[in-house]
DNA sequence: GTTACCGAGTTGCAAAAGCAACCTGGTAAC
DNA sequence: GTTACCAGGTTGCTTTTGCAACTCGGTAAC
């Protein structure tokens, strides 16, 4: 089950979790503008170059969390059971994701997850690169679903949806109400969004 | 007064102490023999070449805090102030050792330390190599105190002194007593040996 | 307006570590 | 007695890291 890391491995996973904890936590205390690289390097007990090493921008260092997901759309229609349609797919996927109050889907209080999403959307350029993440995230669900036009168009109704429904999430907890609260609205919201895109599908 | 250490030096040391404290711990749980060095380096979360690059051979994993004292004998006749004749300053350097109650003087009565000498002397290859370690240390001392045999024949009685001293004190905390205790004994011990020393010099 | 500095990111090189495979001597099984 | 295994220690090669010095764009001082 559990694949047989070697030291290597293990180190190098260590490392990166240093770096991130050290770089989420600086930022959290201090704001993004406000760290410098080096900062954090020296926070984790690493050197520049291995910091980059890891991280290609300072701002995958926030971000390399949407990073995990990133790809995940297409993944999902790719490997969708056969007979299910692609948008039945990424719809149950979502649902999935939040009743189990991930991070992404918006629905979730933890402080921390909500001092993170703080971080991110009240700091332009972190909020200009996830755009960038998302982009990529729709062109591959793009190729997934469809090589021509059509897939573009629906990759991008479905990442606005996502985007929307996250969003619309986020501002509920942000003011203040519990995930689980917020939970059947979330829901019925997905419910309603995918309903909506399905009959898209079939129009065009 | 502290040199300025960069990231690989601290590294080092961390993995050299968590080395050397992986088989400290190890070797008083289950034995010396009990325990194989890929069992150390396992414990350690380090390669067993790395385990080597470090400490030689496996009874330096236990001897190296015997191998920070190496040629201090030697160093002590080497720095001494100008006038302070060599036995002086030697008599001088193990007052003060028995003062800080330090390990090597045999005059400490710490559980880790007191399990750390019944290790090392319960253990015949462990004892075989302190003798090796005292023989270099001998060697040195010679060099230091004159190139001839005359300093052969001192450095031999002298590093026989501190032997003896050391073992005198650590039979008397094995038997229970506290260090705090054994000490003006120790003193006392220690300045009749040195005297004899000093005399022997002036004999020779 | 140029000069100096700072922070992001890069480059080339050397040190350290991991890994797998090996050698050697001892000892237990058969 | 030979065969197999185990523990101590080694070797060659690769990956990872540190380090110092660099580029480049921005911005503050003068």
């Amino acid at each position: 089950m559990s694949e047989p890391v070697g030291l290597r491995a293990r180190k190098k996973a260590r490392t990166r979790d240093a770096i991130a904890d050290a770089a989420i936590s600086l930022f959290l205390a201090r704001g993004f503008d406000q760290v410098s690289v080096s900062d954090i390097a020296a926070a984790a007990e690493v050197s520049k170059p291995t910091l980059f090493r890891y991280f290609p921008t300072k701002e995958d260092l926030v971000l390399h969390r949407f990073a995990d997901h990133n790809g995940e759309a297409a993944r999902v229609v790719g490997e969708r059971r056969p007979g299910t349609a692609p948008i039945a797919a990424l719809h149950q996927h979502f649902r999935a994701g939040l009743d189990r109050f991930e991070p992404v889907t918006g629905l979730n209080d933890h402080p921390e997850v909500v001092a993170f999403h703080r971080l991110v959307f009240g700091t332009p350029s972190l909020a200009g690169r996830l755009l960038q993440y998302m982009r990529d995230d729709e062109d591959a669900l793009a190729a997934a679903l469809d090589p021509g036009v059509r897939g573009r168009l629906l990759a991008a109704q479905v990442i606005a949806v996502q985007r929307v429904l996250a969003r619309t999430n986020w501002q509920k907890i942000a003011a203040g109400r519990t995930a689980r609260d917020v939970h059947p609205e979330a829901v019925a919201d997905a419910d309603l969004a995918f309903a909506q895109l399905g009959r898209a599908t079939n129009h065009l």
